[in-house]
Order: C-alpha cells, then structure tokens, then sequence
DNA sequence: CTGTTAGCGCGTTCAA
DNA sequence: TTGAACGCGCTAACAG
C-alpha cells in the first residue's frame, strides 16, 4: 500500500502537495505538478489510510446503521425481508457517496455513543428504536442522525431531527376502512408482542380511528398480542380456529409475515380465507405474494425509506442548507388482492 | 472524548501505564495506581480511538464481510432470507468478540483489496464468491479469509484456505433419491439463471448421479433456467403449466423461494402438489414452511455456518494453532412434508 | 518491579 | 510550495 509519503517521494514534491492533489485544491499546487501527482496516484494505485484520517479529525467516511438489541431476536427469528432490504439499499446508498457501512446491533444507548466516538463516525442511521433510547440518543449524540420508522415525543423533535417513516396510523385506517366497505363489522386486529409501540401502535390508532367513525365500538377483547415464537403462537391460533374465531368476520395483522402465518394455521383448520374470514397483512413484501390467497394489504416503498434517510444524513454532514427539522412519512398503498370477500 | 493521555493527566501518571491497565498488564503496574487507573477510566468513560490503533498497524477490530455485486440484485430481488440469517449471525459473532463489522458490497477484486488496506482489515469473510474471483482473492490477500459457501479450484486451496459450506451434492443427491424412491421417473431440474456454479452446480451434479444410479438418462431438456426476475419466469411457468409439465411428474428445485414461487403458479393454473406433482425445494427456510403444501426440502443451519466462519477466522488471526486448510462442508437433512408423493 | 521517555505510523493544517 | 507539528495508541528500551 502505498502513502502520501512516499508518494511524494516518487515525484519529488512534499508530502503537502501531494494531500492537495488529493483533495482536489487546484488552486494551491501548479497545473503541472498537479498532472504528475495525479498521474503517481494513478499509476501506484493509492488509497488513503483510513487511520490517518480518522486520527486528523477528519472524517471517517463511516455511517454506522444501528439495530437495536431487542429487536435482534425478533428479526432473527423472523427473517423479515424488510431488514434485508433497507440494510441492502443503505449499503448501497451509502457506498455509492464513497463512504463505508457499520453494522451494529447495540444494547443500550451508551454502547451505541461509544461506538461513535471509537470510530469518529460520520453520521448514524438507527433502526427500530425504542422511544425511550430515541430520546436519549438525540440529547447526547454529536454526530447527524436519522432514525428510520421510528416514533417518538415531541418534545425530543429538536431542530435537526430527522425520521423517514410510513403514514403508519393511514395505513391501519386504510385496511380497516376497506374491510368495512365489505361489510364487516366484527373485525379483530393481530400483533406480536403485548405492548404495543412504534409502528404497530398506529397502525392499531388507524384501525380503530376507522372502527369508531363507522360507530362501531373497539373492545378490548378484539386485540390479539401474539407471541413472537412459532410454536405458542401457533398453539394459539389453533385454538383460534377451533373456537370459530369467535364469530371474527375478519382479522387485521399488522405484518404481512404474521398474517401469512395465521392464514396458514387457519387454512389447515378447515376456516376458508376468504369465505369465512378475510385476512389483511401490512407491508407488501415477498410473503404477501407467496401464498394462495394473496393477501390484501398495505404497500410501502422500503427503498426509497432508505434513500430518503442517507440523502436527509449527508445534508447533514455536509452541512448543505439550513437545519430543519425532518419528519418525513411516506405514503402508503391500499394493494387489493384475493384474501379478503365482501361479507 | 477522553483520551489515554487526557488520562494519565488526570491520575498524574505516564500513558504508558494507562496503556497497560487498558490492555490489563497489571504484572506492569502496581495494585493501587491500577485501581485508581481503572477507576478514571470508568469515570470518564474512555474509548479507545480507533484511528490511533489502524494507524500503528495494532490491528483495526474490523472484520469486513464482502457480499460480490453480481450477487447483489439477486439478493434484493429474492430478498432471499439466508442472507439475513447468515449477516445477522456473523454481525453477532462478530460483536461477542470486541470486533466491528463492516458490510461491503464490492464489484471488483481490486475493490475488495483496497478496501482491506484502507481499513487494515484484520480479517474477511467473504459471501458468494465468483469461481475466478475466489482464486484471485487467494491470491492477493494479505489478511486471513473465510469464505462461506464458495467452491473453487483444488489448486487454489493454499495451507490457509478457509470454506465453510455444506454438502451440496450430498442434498441433491439424497432429494433426488428420494423422488426415486417414490416411484418417480421423469424428474425436472429447475434453477435460477442459465449458468451453473458454486452450490446450483453441486446440487446438479448430486442430481444427476443419483439418476445415474437408477439406470436413468439425464435429458439436457430436462434442466431449467429460471428468470431471477419475477414476470418473465411467471411466464414460463405458466407455459409448462399449459403443456402439462411435459410430462414431469417431479421438479427439484435449487432453492425454497423458487420452488414456492413455482409450486404457487403450477397451482394456480390448475396443478395440484402432490397430486399431479411432487415439488421440492433447497434451504429449509420460511418459504418452505409458509407455503401448502409445505416443502419436501433440504434442512441446512445456517447460523452454524456464520459461527464456524468466524471461529476459523479468528484462529488465523490470533495465530492460534498451525495454518491447516479448513474446508468443511456441512451435513445436510432431508425434510420430508407435503409436497411429495407416492407417484 | 514499576514507571517513564522516545518514536513509529499517516494525513492534515498552519506558519513560513 | 514546504517543513514542522499535531492527533492517538502502542511498544521497545531505558531509568528509577
């Protein structure tokens, strides 16, 4: 590997001109020089070290992309496409501006803050945080952040936040307002986990926003937190299914994964999707697709979250244009497919 | 940020003997100027910066993880969930170890050369490696290497060569057997893109040696290239359909996804699986589970990939034990469910 | 046995 | 256009 050292050795220059050639200051090195300097370059292959620059302050050219240690399992035990395909165009997006991707799972906000400053990291992408770390990272980081899908006080929506996500509470509005045009009254709604937060917390303020405008009345006894492990929850679903559903017309998840799953345990227990019940899923991903019916769902543009996130990131790290806060949510797609019947 | 020296100011000693209670020399410092080191460190929370160690050549704690680019948008089409497993389970394995993990989608040789010396990578891991391009990498490295699923030529597999895969022939062989053993005769072979190599390739030859033994010809009509993009392989699975499968009465398929995407298509053109025909898949992932009827497939552990990976590598890089060549291939398991019968 | 000083590695900046 | 100095962690050699 080769230095600016020596480097300026090969053309005879100083180790300071040959940095000028390399971060483009035309103005301060001669036209000539300027062609012999970049031609070594060139021709020696060189890359500069990393550590030196790190060291000098300036700029690591690394983006860390952290993901929050609770959800770690989860996703595991998921494979959810979608953290394959945000973590996929962030990388690209990333590497396209010329910097590097960190991958990250972190365990509390402290260890995320060390990370940063270990590596002098240039700017960070946070996936599916807490609210509560939320608050905490965005008092005590020093660098750009953006969060992805991520929900949190306003009180925390400082200047130069920045959130890419989904018009997530829409969408569950969307979906329920579609299987009332049914006809459905009786419409149960599905999530993992017991509490709710984030993401599936407005989906579920969607879905009932919609419940109450057509004055039908949300009951406590029409939610379902569903385990994230395979076998109690399916266990569950099979109970589900042998109880007629308890007279549920139609059932909202808030994952298409999830709503997939059901379908199949129901489907296996005699209940015909959709004559007997109507399934809706949310995201529109691959298992949307893959499996008969096709689910009726809410679309979202993954990629284009990601983009959004780097792009509003390097405004940031550039510096470009003033600090205005940023609380972007896409738009959602209502995609009618075949598991859900007029009633 | 703190720093060692900030440190040694603080407690009013060398950075040297903070530099030994950071890296635990305490045969180097005495008990109570270690404790109170110790304990400034804490208080201040120090983080050692990483430019300084890439730049003493002491070692980055970067692990860098090469996905090729030619791979990449099969990946982001397929969002195929082995991905997500295995850069799930190294980022984890990764971390455990103090180490930091950089994700890099690299198009070229020379790229992934330059990003190891900009980094001072201390170690690789590399997925879906071309044939041409492992060898060259082999060659040119000057950092331990794993590959993880890679197959090439004898002649590059130097005393140091790492490869964690699985007995892809092995799987081929025993899913084809299995078909035989049920009575089938004309047995297809469908794959993704035209060109085989790496795991489709073993998995073929498997197949084919196993229809060698029961006195069957293989038919070079009977292999097919499947489109990696969605429409114009739905289309030709819609056209076998019409033509009655040209008298298939068994599919192998390379891979869960596109035995599911197959199997859904045959099915909604009027085949039914197992009935009219047996079907089966590669991988044991979701796709094979969330599907009807679930996949006949190949069980595989992925996760235990990602740890042998990583064990090996780290033996090279703390030189534990002599260099041996590592290339372990991991057993695989015959999933039997529904999507196979008695012909 | 304990602690210190000196110097390496590389890119950037400031003063000359 | 350049030399010197800086940033930081680590190690080898040396001093107490």
């Amino acid at each position: 590997m080769v230095s600016i050292k020596e480097i300026s050795q090969i053309v005879g220059l100083s180790p300071t001109t040959v940095s000028n050639v390399v971060h483009g200051k035309k103005s301060k090195v001669s036209e000539i020089n300027y062609r012999k300097i970049q031609a070594a370059l060139k021709e020696h292959n060189y890359v500069s070290n990393m550590g030196g620059r790190i060291l000098g302050r300036h700029g690591s050219k690394i983006i860390g992309v952290i993901l929050s240690y609770s959800r770690r399992s989860e996703i595991n035990v998921f494979s959810d496409p979608f953290y394959d395909q945000i973590i996929g165009s962030l990388e690209e997006e990333i590497r396209k501006r010329g910097y590097f991707m960190m991958l990250y799972t972190s365990g509390s906000v402290n260890e995320s803050l060390q990370f940063v400053s270990a590596w002098n990291i240039e700017g960070l992408i946070i996936l599916g945080a807490l609210p509560d770390d939320a608050g905490k990272l965005i008092q005590e980081r020093k660098t750009p952040l953006a969060f992805i899908d991520t929900y949190i006080d306003k009180k925390f929506e400082t200047a130069d936040f920045i959130n890419i996500g989904l018009k997530d509470f829409e969408g569950g509005y969307q979906i329920t307002k579609y299987l009332l045009s049914l006809g459905h009254r009786k419409i149960g709604f599905c999530a993992d986990g017991v509490r709710l937060f984030g993401v599936d917390y407005e989906r579920f303020a969607g879905f009932k926003q919609a419940l109450q405008e057509a004055g039908s009345q949300f009951d406590s006894n029409d939610f379902f937190g569903l385990d994230y492990q395979l076998e109690p929850r399916h266990a569950f679903l099979k109970e589900l299914a042998k109880d007629q559903l308890k007279n549920f017309t139609a059932l909202v998840f808030t994952s298409d994964y999830l709503a997939v799953d059901a379908m199949n345990i129901f489907q296996d227990n005699g209940i015909r999707v959709p004559q007997d019940l109507s399934v809706t899923g949310f995201d529109h991903n691959v298992f949307s697709e893959q499996c008969r019916p096709k689910l009726t769902t809410i679309g979202q543009n993954v990629r284009q979250k990601a983009v959004l996130a780097i792009d509003h990131l390097f405004k940031r790290i550039k510096h470009e244009g003033k600090a205005v806060k940023v609380n972007q949510l896409l738009d959602v797609e209502l995609v009618i497919q075949g598991s859900t019947k007029k009633r």
